[in-house]
DNA sequence: AAACTTCGTTTAAACGATTAAACAATTAAC
DNA sequence: GTTAATTGTTTAATCGTTTAAACGAAGTTT
């Protein structure tokens, strides 16, 4: 990588000082600076291709316009998808975006924003892991403008975005009840991430809303990052009971797929509720319910937030938004 | 986002010069500089929670640590899979990833990589759309250390890691051929990129092997990023002629699934072969052919080579990896 | 004509690190 | 006991910007 044309360099070509050529190429002291100076900076700059080093301007204005993005795992289509529009927003805001994958570990996590702070960036948009309330807490104190989005603590008072997750779950099973179901399974998480508990306590309120029993035998939790091996064990499990479920709620995206490729496999045709879209919802036979969540609104809204933080100093906004039930019916056959 | 601790910070608690305390938080200088001053000066940089400016570093030593990845759309597959691998190797030689996606739009990459550039990235890993040369030359002549990904263009000696496309799309048309197939459309794009060109000269070379003669009413092309609309149309196309096909070979991965989309609505059961594992490929009842391209070598290759060119001036790479044919059988009914 | 303004530009410090060179104090060499 | 080498630390320049303050020259007031 050969040398960079500078200030300095068009300083010394045009014969004026670094200072009148930053105030030029940066609109400053309008009508102050002769007219012919203005053109002839301006010419040379062109000319020579001048390219202002951020790097420099970073240190000097103290502002990167670099936000990081830390998700769990960039390839999971709900990261790779918020990390576009997140993307998108930022560039239309002059900012760029670097980023990093958690894989759900707290510490690789910590590490993420240890590295993203020390390279300055102006903000944080963060898809928290389990754990993180002492990072979250720590970034707080710190005055670090972030804000978290699809997961959030409750009682961290911080910028978040979330759906109403509650709510998204409850109306899913209500769709299934609907649908006459009288044994409802959910296939969920051994967490103590909030969202997933709130999701668990929407299933719980829709079977007790509508008379039915809350048993244990149905719900069967796996591990974060584990789903691929454990899910189809889970729905083994609730398949093989005395009193089999005849639908299941899977309770986030990265079940769904392990969990229907099972049910594929051994021809079962149960009720199903999902969250978040897949592609192959379209050749799947059985009808489908899955909470589709506005990751275009999410997406915007956290980086507006953020970027009001990072101006101003603003109080702290905490966003839940409504998420939309999806009905596949069954096509003609 | 409070003052930070500086260099001056621990120097002045500690009563020494910044420069001393630079040399021994870099363990330069061993032995020369007293125990009692380094072990004074760590346990002040800790307590303080010292984390060094890296912009001010960057631009003082003329290396952020960064490099820029181009892609297509971040939210593809493809390229969130390959983002995630250049993440973890990136990250593994302390290295941090900007990205942004061009659309396949030549004038966004070429912004893209301006922005980059401006930000002083050591080095950038770029798929890039069509028409990119110019760009390309641009780069190799401002010796701006480069790797191009999953496409290439053949009059240029610059680094690039690609798959073997032709042998790819021959051997996945020799499958189906050796499937009985007699009719084998394709689904192409309208396009000047190379790698795409090497696909359809794969399937025309694999169709003469085998005595079959190449016939213009079996290819149908469609525009990048218009395969949603496109794609039903073209195999609509195939399957409407007074002879029409018995299997169709996808030339990317998202013409496939608009494509099957379609076959499954009609209830068509043809011959299948398309680029790059999907989702749904469990759940679609006919059987597929596929090729499956080694992203993990593609992601880790990339980075050497570029890794390599920042450190040392080195002579360009071309890699042409072989991609494998996966047949995926119909599962039993 | 002395005292202000205004205009157009330059000077120089600053951002936070790195690092070659200088330096004073001690020890070694002859 | 003068010179030389070693040790431990500081000085100061530098990276490429930004920007408040200073500045000389010309114009305006009195």
């Amino acid at each position: 990588m050969k040398k960079r044309i500078s200030l300095k360099d068009i300083a010394q070509k045009v014969g004026v000082s670094t200072a009148l050529v930053s105030y030029v190429l940066n609109n400053r002291m309008q009508g102050r600076i002769r007219e012919e100076v203005v053109q002839k900076i301006k010419k040379v700059a062109a000319s020579l291709h001048y390219q202002p080093n951020q790097v420099a301007k970073s240190l000097k204005i103290n502002k990167t316009n670099t936000i990081g993005l830390i998700v769990a795992d960039i390839s999971n289509p709900y990261s790779s998808g918020l990390a576009r529009i997140i993307e998108d927003e930022a560039y239309s805001h002059g900012y760029t975006v670097i980023f990093g994958s958690s894989d759900e570990r707290i510490e690789k996590c910590e590490l993420l924003v240890d590295t993203f702070i020390n390279r300055q960036v102006d903000g944080l948009v963060v898809l928290p892991p389990e754990n993180a309330d002492k990072l979250i807490k720590s970034l707080h104190t710190r005055k670090i403008p972030f804000v978290l989005v699809d997961r959030y603590f409750p009682e961290l008072p911080v910028n978040s975005v979330c759906i109403n997750n509650h709510e998204a779950a409850k109306s899913a099973v209500n769709m299934l009840i609907q649908q006459g179901k009288k044994r409802i399974g959910m296939i969920s998480y051994n967490t103590t991430l909030t969202h997933l508990q709130d999701r668990e306590k929407g299933y719980k309120a829709a079977l007790k809303g509508a008379g039915l029993k809350v048993d244990a035998k149905l719900i069967k939790k796996v591990m974060l990052s584990k789903e691929e091996e454990e899910v189809p064990l889970a729905v083994a499990g609730l398949l093989s009971l005395s009193q089999p479920v005849d639908a299941i709620l899977f309770i986030s995206n990265k079940t769904v797929l392990p969990g229907l490729r099972y049910l594929n496999a051994q021809q079962v045709d149960i009720g199903i509720a999902g969250f978040d879209k897949t592609e192959i919802f379209d050749f799947i036979q059985m009808p489908i319910s899955y909470i589709q969540q506005p990751l275009h609104q999410i997406g915007v809204a956290a980086l507006d937030i953020l970027l009001k933080n990072i101006s101003k100093r603003q109080k702290s906004t905490q966003l839940f938004m409504e998420a939309q039930l999806v009905n596949k019916v069954q096509f003609a056959d």
